[in-house]
RNA sequence: CGGGGUAUAGCGCAGUUGGCUAGCGCGCUUGGUUUGGGACCAAGAGGCCACAGGUUCGAAUCCUGUUACCCCGACCA
């Protein structure tokens, strides 16, 4: 106990700032959210806003220290951007508009326009103008550990998904492409160090580039069911691509040979393929579906796509360059259609309609589709005769089952996934649009190419406890727990030299530089126990009458059954060689 | 943005057809008994019942508005 002496020692259970909780927070639905509240390392301020209390600090502060560590050995360097930045910045690079649904941005009481960074792009591109002056001074990288406000819509409970987060986030610069190539395999291989050292399982999956733009990325992704990524693996090769980017083989289907005369079927009240695909007596993947797309401006996309397959807006906007796209509503679709929703065709479209077409469908003869009109189908439908050749582009979902693109023979599998990390080829998009260039050895002025590489470190925290809990508590693997010992001292209170003997064996731990917790709290040997299987230290040392009757003190390793009895003398090395 | 739900002690909840001094469990304080898997007894402290209006002799409870939080949806021709 503390007694109102000074120093405080904070390693001493009895004074931990917060307190464990017995029962999970309402509302808390995500296994790591509850685990992280009911231990104490983290606590709600605000939807989607988070105070990080003693435990869950020490936690990301060694994630940011593997970090560092990491970086710092491959000559990356770590500098500091700020939080608030100038909206003229974010002006410059067009993303002040693109972004700024989720941009907090505010009016100081002198009158600036500021922005909340979501990401330091921006600014990190303003710094690199001003100090990059030639090809000497590439390649080079830096790197910043630092919080983000992202003014999500929805925010999803727990840290998995929230508003403020801390960020790691590096930026590459190279002359060229190839040197742009080497920083990102230089930073992958970094991250793949990172995930290891922490002890997460992250698997690196071709990714959509999204917001961030550019010409290539792959996301770091755990496993877990609560992730809202979609992932598709293969079950033979080593392909793993997010559902926004994965391909699959498309299997032929027979077709005719020659056309027919395209005909007008009725079929009251049939809406969706399967009812179609009954109706007209063939399998689902034989027919056409045609869904209505909505531009920002208002002026409709008609995306056709083989029946049993998917559209993916992810795709389907990349192809469109990049711009915003919804469903178009049932309204839209009567007015352009003049039929009700569930009858849109390519057929006799207005002109205003783009027609994007999946390379499912691209050999396709004598197909049906709907005909524009309430409760008919076209069949015997081609391409060109009947309507204008679309655009074929991906623009479908791959689907569980599909033929693997790679190896062309494993079947595909989805899983959800957590993205905690994401790497990006940027290319020249900022550098252009920001005038980053320098001089090569010629003397021509060369536009510098960038990359951007982030690890979500608040998110890594939540992605790991959703990966590593048994039903008991947290199981935190041992490079980021919050403390690598968590000593138990039974009896303490009633035993005025069993104290001393606990006192001291902590103390020797002190010093020998293992980082320990101490309950000394006077409350039950049960309480101590689930406590300390809820916060998950790795491993656990019972000091007790009995524990020193049996020869010494108790090791149970948190992730073990299983505890034994180890002798004092030899407690330090035994520790020692476990920890490194 | 759309739909649904919730708001009562630090946490989890009950109480809500208008009624008396607003309860329970956990946690907290004090004393005592316990002491290796969430102990027990006793005595306490702690609440502007989210906020603002209204109805009423009387409101946690009914009405209106506001705010906050959670969940679902933004998934298909």
């Amino acid at each position: 106990m503390n007694n109102g002496n000074f120093p405080l020692l904070p390693m001493l259970q009895s004074t931990l700032f917060g307190k464990t909780s017995k029962e999970p927070p309402k509302d808390a639905t995500a296994l790591s959210h509850q685990l992280l509240t009911q231990g104490c390392f983290i606590a709600r301020v605000t939807a989607g806003i988070y105070s990080f209390l003693p435990l869950g600090w020490r936690v990301l502060k060694k994630i940011d220290s593997i970090i560092r560590d990491e970086f710092e050995q491959r000559g990356i360097q770590d500098l500091l951007m700020p939080i608030v930045h100038p909206a003229s910045l974010w002006e410059e690079t067009g993303r002040a508009e693109t972004m700024k649904d989720i941009i907090a941005r505010f009016e100081s009481k002198r009158g600036q326009d500021l922005i909340l960074a979501p990401t330091h792009e921006e600014t990190v591109s303003d710094l690199a103008r001003r100090y990059l002056n030639s090809y000497k001074d590439l390649p080079v990288i830096v790197n910043q550990n630092q919080l983000k406000f992202r003014d999500e819509t929805r925010v999803q409970g727990g840290i998995l998904r929230t508003r403020e987060f801390i960020m790691q986030d590096a930026y590459s610069f190279d002359l060229d492409k190839e040197g742009m190539k080497k920083s990102y395999e230089l930073m992958k291989e970094a991250y793949i160090a990172i995930f290891n050292r922490i002890g997460v399982t992250a698997i690196p999956v071709a990714a959509d580039s999204g917001a961030m733009g550019g010409s290539g990325s792959e996301e770091f992704v755990v496993l877990a069911e609560v992730g809202e990524d979609t992932i598709v693996i293969c079950e033979e090769c080593r392909y793993r691509a997010n559902l926004e980017k994965a391909d699959s083989l498309i299997e032929t289907i027979a077709q005719d040979k020659e056309m027919k005369p395209m005909e007008n079927v009725e079929g009251k009240g049939i809406i969706g393929v399967e009812a179609l695909a009954k109706h007209l007596g063939v399998d689902a993947k034989q027919t056409t579906k045609t869904l209505l797309f909505q531009m920002e401006e208002g002026s409709l996309i008609a995306a056709l796509i083989r029946g049993d397959y998917d559209i993916n807006e992810a795709k389907l906007k990349n192809t469109l360059g990049g711009i915003e796209i919804q469903l178009a509503s049932p309204e839209r679709i009567k007015e352009v259609t003049g039929a009700e929703i569930g009858y849109a065709g390519p057929v006799n479209l207005p002109d205003s309609v783009k027609i994007v077409a999946d390379n499912s469908i691209k050999d396709r003869v004598n197909f049906e589709c709907g005909g524009n009109e309430t409760n008919f189908h076209l069949v015997n439908v081609n391409f060109e005769r009947d309507f204008p050749m679309p655009d074929f582009a991906d623009i479908r979902s791959v689907k569980a089952g599909d033929s693997c693109p790679e190896c062309k023979k494993g079947k595909l599998k989805q899983e959800n996934g957590i993205e905690v990390g994401h790497i990006f080829q940027l290319g020249t998009k900022y550098s252009d649009s920001m005038g980053i260039q320098v001089p090569d050895e010629e003397g021509t002025m060369r536009v510098i190419e960038m990359g951007c590489y982030g690890i979500g470190m608040t998110r890594v925290m939540a992605a790991t406890v959703e990966q590593r809990n048994d039903d008991k508590g947290i199981v935190w693997p041992k490079n980021i727990a919050p403390f690598q010992v968590h000593l138990i001292g039974l009896n303490l209170h009633t035993d005025e030299s069993l104290k001393m003997k606990a006192k001291e064996l902590y103390e020797d731990l002190k010093k020998s530089g293992i980082e320990v917790l101490f309950d000394d709290r006077d409350i039950s040997a049960g309480k101590k126990f689930a406590d300390a299987d809820l916060i998950g230290i790795p491993i656990r040392l019972t000091i007790s009458a009995r524990s020193l009757e049996n020869g010494g003190i108790e090791w149970k390793e948190r992730n073990q059954e299983d505890s034994r009895i180890v002798a004092q003398k030899d407690l330090i090395k035994s520790l020692t060689s476990f920890l490194s």
